[in-house]
DNA sequence: CGCCTGCTTGAATCCATTCAAGTCGGGTGG
DNA sequence: CCACCCGACTTGAATGGATTCAAGCAGGCG
């Protein structure tokens, strides 16, 4: 009677090396969800009741300040997991997160995760391993932040995306999923008018194409060039 | 024969739970060593041979860009595990450890990392654990980068190393090894000019106390609500 | 068709950096 | 022991990158 097929998730990164047994039982307490576009999937300081993979979409994780100031934090892409606090020993989410697009997710109760980790070792060491390279991220975004300037850090921010999510169009690699200037702003801690007069610029040296919540990269390369500092003004 | 004694560890955060003859395994495979100040206990890029654990002195984490500019990711203090890139599962070390004083160090040699971690449960838990809460701080910096200004980073990181560090003193709270202004516009994104700015004024209004490679805090209440941005700039 | 939300674009402002001297202090070598 | 010298620090002035302020535009959804 079980909806939910292994196959569904026995390719995953964090379901790897285990038995199908094993993914069975791991389906068995899991409930699949849909998320309608700009819905939460979870909140920041809520209690921590789920944890969460994503099976389709893109998902944005943002924090909010006391002062009501959002930062993007990363873009979930299917296959990663996500709200996985229990995992840092949190009781509450240190984040929200929304969909950037129509999702579909499945989740498992929070109070499963020592169960998993304890009776399935690889997927234990498959979400450490989760934790540690978002750690490397974290820090190679403080690094970035902290030496350089707006335009490399949106040029970059905008190659992350790409390389996430990019699908060929005519106009070149297009981020595939919904994303405003003032989003790009929140991901790299500037303001959308900054944004949007980057974003004009590039589009006249031919570099992007862009639109209303939509961005394509047609010069890889260049942007590439410029995120380094490495192109010329001209 | 054992020079080292498992009381030296025993009540250490990341050897919590642990049984004293498991300790005393531990040890036997520990070299301890001496560091001198400003001395490197270990490089970027270079090979991770071993990780480390800090029992005396103050450590300085840095990453250096391509380009040459340095940015300080955190202080080690007594206690702390380091140079654990084996748990993130990467071959090298991602940053450099940089003795900010003269230091007493541990270091095992990384080939045993998964036979420590399988064989000392709790061991490994509690390193997660470390691994989980360095996420969040890097996740809370980035945040800062992104939203605050340097009058507020900086007020912050003090305010930070002070809670770490901090030695009371006839002059305040005195952080505990020496750091210069270069040393603070590192850890917050800027110039040692303005840090120097900053602290003069800071000065002026009774905050702190500072001199060459040194920084007292006397009115931590005042400088938190500075960095809070609560504090009228008269 | 109208409106709301996302986007653009000038102009003014400002925070912090950059440039440029110069001072201070402490440790070392003569 | 003192003089010197180097590294840390200070401070003014000029510059500039990005934000803030202020309008106005446009495209898609209801």
């Amino acid at each position: 009677m079980s909806r939910l097929d292994r196959s569904l998730i026995a390719d995953l990164p964090p379901f790897e090396g285990m038995a199908p047994a094993d993914l069975d039982r791991i389906l068995q307490h899991a409930r699949s969800l849909l998320v309608a576009r700009e819905e939460a999937i979870f909140e920041q300081e809520q209690e921590a009741h789920s944890f969460f993979l994503l099976l389709d979409g893109h998902v944005r994780v943002v924090k909010t300040t006391p002062q009501g100031q959002q930062v993007i934090v990363r873009y979930i892409s299917p296959g990663e997991l996500m709200g996985i606090a229990h995992a840092l020993g949190r009781k509450t989410y240190p984040a929200s997160a929304i969909a950037a697009a129509d999702c579909v997710v499945l989740a498992w109760p929070g109070a499963l995760w020592p169960d998993f980790a304890a009776n399935f070792p690889s997927f234990g060491a498959n979400t450490y391993k989760t934790v540690g390279t978002r750690l490397q991220d974290a820090h190679a975004q403080v690094i970035e932040m902290a030496t350089e300037q707006v335009e490399q850090r949106v040029a970059r921010a905008l190659l992350r995306l790409v390389k996430q999510t990019g699908k060929k169009t005519e106009d070149g690699l297009l981020i595939d999923f919904p994303i405003s200037r003032q989003d790009i702003a929140e991901m790299t801690g500037t303001t959308l008018h900054t944004v949007s007069r980057l974003l004009t610029a590039w589009e006249e040296r031919g570099l992007v194409r862009s639109g209303r919540q939509k961005v394509a990269v047609v010069e890889p390369h260049k942007l590439f060039l410029l995120a380094e500092g490495r192109l010329p003004k001209a």
